[in-house]
DNA sequence: AGGTAACCGAGACGGTACGTCCGGTCTTAAG
DNA sequence: CTTAAGACCGGACGTACCGTCTCGGTTACCT
């Protein structure tokens, strides 16, 4: 599909790279609202132009540098192989890798300028922004807990969507509350009293980690 | 102590709830992206002088206007009198009205606003904006949740604050999102996942959900 | 030399007489205090940038806009056609002409404007601002002096410049006083007597006017 | 008429001298664009409120401070004492006297103060301000050269005025220009060349100047 | 002597204008 | 024929200053 053979210049493999870094250090610098296209383009050393060609808007361009850091591009598909057979330890195991990277040193101002983006504009370019770009680590935690339902191993019938909201959520609120520290930390005593509802009946009693 | 005797011109009350209102109302038509301190000023028939001296940024105003707005207003101690005495309804249904009030019309673009607020910035002048705006709500929500292990319907010994993220985030995931349709139905829903890992061990049988 | 390709988008010319006309018109309501960059910008219907890139500040704005008006643009070269002849005569003509340009209708506001901008910041950007204003129509009344004198008209050893000074410094010290009516009036009668000190010696006894 | 007795606590003298002094500290240093009200109060140590008691206007201000300067406040009736018999050389002494004064360390920018607040508004509420402020000296000079038209040493029939505004209006021109420098070396030359055309008929032999 | 009225310094008020930065677009040259 | 870079354009920024108003308090006249 579509045409193989592009006429005239081609792009400038090396400014998408450039840009995109520059767009990560300023985040690390000021957050999101120390993002500008001019200084994008100036420390990028390309023109304001080559910018706005290949991304159209500050949201965009921001989501992509993030999306694309070398920490994130891990996300995309790290909880399949972990298939311990267990789903809760497998899931704990998930989010507390997840956390860490989201908590890691210079990765905070990264995550957060996520959710300023998908924030700012209710109408904007990219509506389900923060979905697309949760979406994938979103329906890939999903697929691990329908597998520990078709396992026996978690109770049928919950609404698995409300509970990976609340698992990536409270990852999320964490950090918008500035208690990004207390998201590793707690992420497998999270998983684990939400998990707990999901058990089969009669092996709730001896679920209580420690003495519950 | 402190000056009690205030020097100079007092300020003009109608001037601050002017701005808190165009500020609102700006925030409706186009999000957080959408004000500027020039056109609140223009809207609320100010000078731009005036909206600086009362809010040092675009930050602390939205966070006020959206706070100070009628719906959140009533957020403050919403949960305290809803003691039915059975936790798990009581944690419910504020959890659906947080949801419902959320999600009423024109509010979705002030939740995010909050949002995108706490977001922009990571070192900015409010650094921990949103557990400043939604720490009174936490905290209730903690509260709640710590009379019910002490009346024995929940189970001792988890983390409470983790849990209060995990629904709170859940409903901000889910307007992040795009998904805000589904926060008030699911809420109950949500609730009674999360809380079943809490449950005394010997009850369990009975928590099953009415609606699954 | 110099480079006849220029990069980048060109300045439009329309904005350049659009601002130029705008500055007249707010001169002439207001003079030079109603003169502001941000009405100007409005009036013309242009942004402020774009004023300011042309022209470095409101003097040198102001000075642009009277000295390209379509009264003073006929000033540059007018005496030296005047050549009737005779000096008197033609030094009378230039200087009523001066003076009739400099009254007519809405022309005082362009006059006194000129003269605020000289005077309001000595040590300013264009330190000897009024001088590059009003530098051509001395240089040309001295040379038709000193075409005078070379003809034996005027004797010769006095300073010229400072004759020029005199008759210009006359219509401007009028303006300034509010005198301008009497400018045009007495305009020949100035010339006469100040011309008069100069005439060769021996012929003083009749030089009454009517011979001149 | 009106009331002698004020009722209520007198005005500061005191707060008087100061504004002005801080006033002609600031023209010193920024000219006329360079005062604002809020420094003059500043540096005066008074309250604003108290200069706009005083002063309608910034021009109004500035005019004041300038004529009650030191080195202004003698100009008021400086020659008519001078009377040595011959008005060439009373004259000749009193403008060069002027333009020392004028061009004194210092005095430059609140000469041209003085100009730029009689310029900037043409319609504003000191009308004809220049004149009011050199009114005195110039009726003085109009009043020396018609007591030398009474003792025959100037002919009769000329614009006494116009003769006046040419020897002010030169110093005041060279000012604007940026030649200050010249005007005293040059203010008896100017005299001279001016009154020649004044001289009776016959006694025009002697009148070669003895420094050209 | 006590009231009262006009002044005082201080400073915040509402608002205009400042000069600059930046988001986007257009024009021309390079590839 | 599409890149790339530079200049241009206008909206918005945050600040300085405008001229006014409100204070608490002082100073003198006038009952």
């Amino acid at each position: 599909m579509s045409e193989t053979t592009r006429r005239g210049r081609p792009r400038s493999a090396a400014a998408d790279q450039a840009i995109l870094e520059a767009t990560r250090s300023l985040l690390g610098s000021g957050g999101y609202a120390g993002v500008s296209m001019e200084a994008v383009a100036a420390e990028a050393g390309v023109g304001k132009p080559t910018v706005y060609r290949r991304w159209a808007s500050k949201a965009a361009l921001v989501a992509d540098a993030v999306l694309t850091s070398e920490a994130f591009g891990a996300w995309e598909q790290p909880e399949e192989p972990a298939g311990s057979g267990d789903v809760g330890h497998d899931v704990k195991a998930w989010l507390r890798a997840h956390a860490e990277r989201m908590t890691a040193p210079g990765q905070i101002p990264l995550v957060l300028a996520l959710a300023a983006a998908a924030a700012e504009s209710p109408g904007g370019a990219g509506e389900p922004l923060y979905r697309r770009l949760t979406g994938p680590r979103h329906r890939a935690l999903v697929a691990r807990l329908e597998a520990g339902v078709a396992a026996g191993q978690l109770r049928a019938g919950r609404d698995l969507d409300a509970v990976a909201d609340a698992l990536i959520g409270a990852l999320l609120y964490q950090l918008l509350t500035g208690n990004a520290a207390a998201s590793a930390a707690r992420a497998e005593d999270l998983v684990e009293t939400v998990l707990e509802g999901f058990r089969p009946a009669p092996l709730a009693e001896t679920a209580g980690r420690g003495r519950g």
